[in-house]
DNA sequence: ATACCTGCAAAGTCTTTGCAATCAA
DNA sequence: TTGATTGCAAAGACTTTGCAGGTAT
């Protein structure tokens, strides 16, 4: 794996090495690039929801050669493996949540913008019968408001 | 208005007299294609979750002539008139609903395919403080499932 | 008469794909 | 070595736009 540093997360909340093993647990190669984006992704306290073509230019900026492409087969990659998740929305872009336990959210219409929710709201909720055959995978809430 | 009848809804279920009339009462001006197209969206016990082009290929069928910009077009007026609702999933297509007041929906990852929940779930949810400045548009809740 | 609506085709936005080169195991 | 991954550019899927002509009030 080439070394290449993420420059873009002020504290280096997620060193590379931190990165690696994130990878390696979720089954997936550790490539110069994956770590790259593991760090950009996972950076504490901030961009919790991305974009690929955000997420392509916050690796642009850091310094670190990524192409879009990879960009996202890297999101798909990560999904599959379960580390993030998509986010339903009604935009044509897909977002990605770097937090895979929480799954609620505010949709301000007006700006796109996504926020969490941190309650734990759907503690008590019950759900009805699935349809025949069929497997729960998870639960999405999206609370739309106007700004 | 020229008077085009709509040949799709086996049971004819919205008269294009009923079909006028709920545009009319949406503020809608009732031309010739927004008729149709209300009578194609409305149709009784079928269709209640459709895209732009589902919904084009099926005037098609029904021998009306539609074009897919004003399918486009109408989608978006009806849905900012509030008598369709724009679903999220995070497919890459929009997907609306017909029932404005029901928003819940099982969502097959592995069809795309939506599934309306009749149950109120969200009867007792408490919702958290919206953000300041923040006006409560509505609630969606996704239960994801494969099959 | 006037403002709104429609259709067409072109353009735009976001995402995926094909394939040769490169990389990790 | 071998299969997975990457980058590039082209293609694809879905949606929007501009504008001339048509339509409802």
């Amino acid at each position: 794996m080439t070394d290449q540093k993420c420059m873009d997360c002020p504290e280096q909340t997620l060193s590379n090495e931190r990165a690696v093993a994130v990878l390696v647990a979720a089954g997936l190669r550790p490539t110069a690039q994956r770590v790259i984006l593991t760090c950009l992704l996972f950076c504490k306290g901030t961009y919790r929801h991305t974009t690929a073509e955000e997420l392509y230019a916050r690796s642009i900026k850091a310094g670190c050669k990524v192409s879009l492409a990879t960009v996202y087969n890297t999101l798909h990659s990560f999904t599959k493996a379960g580390i993030i998740r998509q986010i339903a929305t009604d935009s044509t872009k897909v977002y990605f949540d770097t937090n895979p336990e929480e799954h609620y959210h505010f949709y301000d219409e007006s700006t796109g913008e996504l926020i969490n929710i941190h309650d734990d709201l759907l503690k008590d909720l019950k759900l009805p019968p699935l349809p025949k055959g069929a497997i729960l995978c998870s639960v999405d809430l999206l609370v739309r408001i106007r700004s």
